[in-house]
DNA sequence: TTGAAAGCGTTACCAT
DNA sequence: ATGGTAACGCTTTCAA
């Protein structure tokens, strides 16, 4: 019995007789054989892995995402290689230069905006590669996700036609996605002839509960809190909600405060969250889905960019402007 | 110039000439050579690498213990391999024979309960295994985690203190680390001569908010309503506080409701939820120390077992029992 | 400081 | 159905 034969009998049992494959089975399990996988790549040039690049593994909706991509890839037996790029275009540099060398058959990678090294190694890779969560105007390869700038301009003019003048908008560390938001935002404050600009706040760092409780201690620092609150997601809005709560404003009697992402425990709060409802599983499943499709038929065209939406979900968090005492 | 003097040029810049390094570097980002990781692998029998296996993605708990890891383990030169087993024992076998495939110099694995099959593989390795977040009688390697069940008992105590006789526990599917906290709940409602089973309420199903409300409907559907609930996480409890005031219940004043893990969420919920604080950053930035240590300096005996601690937190949605009409 | 040769453990290719 | 041989792209070892 040779090395190639049991390299046969691991990979396809069936091309090998059942006396061979049996004695075979007792050596691995007595010796505790495990097959290198790097000698493996190396021989097949084939790693039969996807890398998978998320700035951050500790929101839920990057979460969702790459739960979506494992159901996806793993049954296609693609194994992803998740890498966090932890919201800094180096790191993420970096991270295309490690799945690359190990040879990755695809990457899908969370954003559009990248270094223009990192840009130039994706390129040249000449492997599939999917952008999500922004549109590119100009894509590498594939891209999902859905218009957030629109998203952005659809939530706001819904507090303006609420009536709400002064509407502040609330957010973190401004990342690529945050920015489009941000861009909508002041594209419908600026039609409606509102300030696009004075009620922005931000700080330096990721949006999370305790960021939205600062953020409000900041506005109300700043003088009157305006009447309507869009915060850059969820969490963000929950503290806001709490930090309302706590200076005795009632929401939205006081101030009405928008989320961003519907996630699950917006329709929880109190009052439950008025917020933004986002494809996060969607975008991770057809991500995947073209990766493995795009590997299987190689060469074929087929459509570059795919929208899969979002829905403005208005709940009691929002209200019409009441006129100030 | 030949293919060694690059491989030393790109490991080791200063053991080669400034000319041969700029002429190698240039030739580098004109070719867009990126190395082959898996021949490196093979050659050097070293893959820079660290297996890390989580059951999930989509909880917080391990978004944090995952960035801890990666915060020590980057600066060490090794990459962590975030592979997520789904909480299921047979898809952590095969994780872990993919890892081992993939010559991991350690493996930093959630939970302390494995197939046989695993266990063997784990420690027929020979490389350091952490095992995390739960205490074993019998560990592989190291040992990382707090007394589970400890704070079962803790926080079932605490309950029973403030005069509650009637407690639920409320838990979806049950993982080792949930039935820890079980055990604990009914050994102390035991000691306290109260019934310990009654009032277990569990679904087969990932804990999340959604599951909180399905819970507590599940709850009164049964009959009457505990004074206390033991949630089994913050996010089950979360979805408690919702049912229970869409029931017209009020917490505290008719349900007292006790979280788990305190997420950043919780002094934000209304009212602000009493937990048990738990070190997830701590226990993952443990593992990866212990991991780097153990692969320096090989054979050196150290401590098994690393107690990270937790924390009765009480809020608002904690009460004194009151007296049934 | 640089290089030649051997070899890492698997698989592709061709042969039997 | 099974095996021999070369090759994958690096690094180790030894030499110059």
């Amino acid at each position: 019995m040779s090395a190639i034969t049991v390299s046969r009998a691991l990979r396809n049992p069936d091309t090998v007789s059942a006396k061979l494959r049996n004695s075979i089975d007792t050596a691995i399990s007595t010796l505790g054989y495990v097959p290198n996988l790097a000698a493996s790549r190396l021989a097949s040039a084939r790693s039969h892995s996807v890398g998978v690049i998320v700035p951050t593994l500790y929101n839920v909706i990057f979460a969702e995402y790459l739960q979506a991509i494992h159901e996806v890839l793993l049954p296609a037996r693609l194994q992803p290689l998740v890498v966090n790029s932890r919201y800094s275009a180096e790191a993420e540099e970096v991270a295309i230069r490690t799945l690359l060398g190990q040879r990755v058959e695809a990457i899908i990678i969370v954003g559009t905006e990248h270094t223009p090294a990192a840009r130039r190694l994706l390129e040249t890779a000449h492997i599939p590669v999917v952008e999500t969560f922004a549109r590119s105007a100009n894509p590498i390869g594939m891209n999902i996700g859905f218009k957030l700038d629109q998203a952005g301009i659809d939530a706001t003019r819904y507090l303006i036609e609420l009536g709400h003048k002064e509407i502040g908008f609330l957010v973190g560390a401004i990342d690529e996605r945050a920015s489009h938001r941000l861009d909508g935002y002041r594209l419908a404050m600026k039609e409606a002839g509102l300030d696009p600009v004075r009620h922005v706040v931000t700080m330096p760092e990721l949006n999370s509960v305790g960021l939205g409780v600062a953020l409000v201690e900041e506005v109300a620092k700043r003088g009157t809190v305006p009447s309507a609150l869009f915060c850059i997601d969820d969490n963000v809005a929950l503290g806001a909600l709490h930090a309302l709560r706590s200076r005795g404003l009632t929401v939205p009697g006081d101030v009405s405060v928008l989320g961003f992402h519907d996630l699950d425990f917006a329709a929880c709060t109190v009052p439950a969250l008025s917020t933004v409802a986002t494809n996060r599983y969607k975008t991770g499943a057809l991500a995947a889905e073209m990766t493995v499709k795009a590997l299987n038929s190689p060469g074929s065209k087929r459509r570059k960019w795919h929208d899969v939406g979002y829905r403005l979900v208005p709940r009691a968090s929002t209200g019409p402007a009441r006129a100030r005492v």
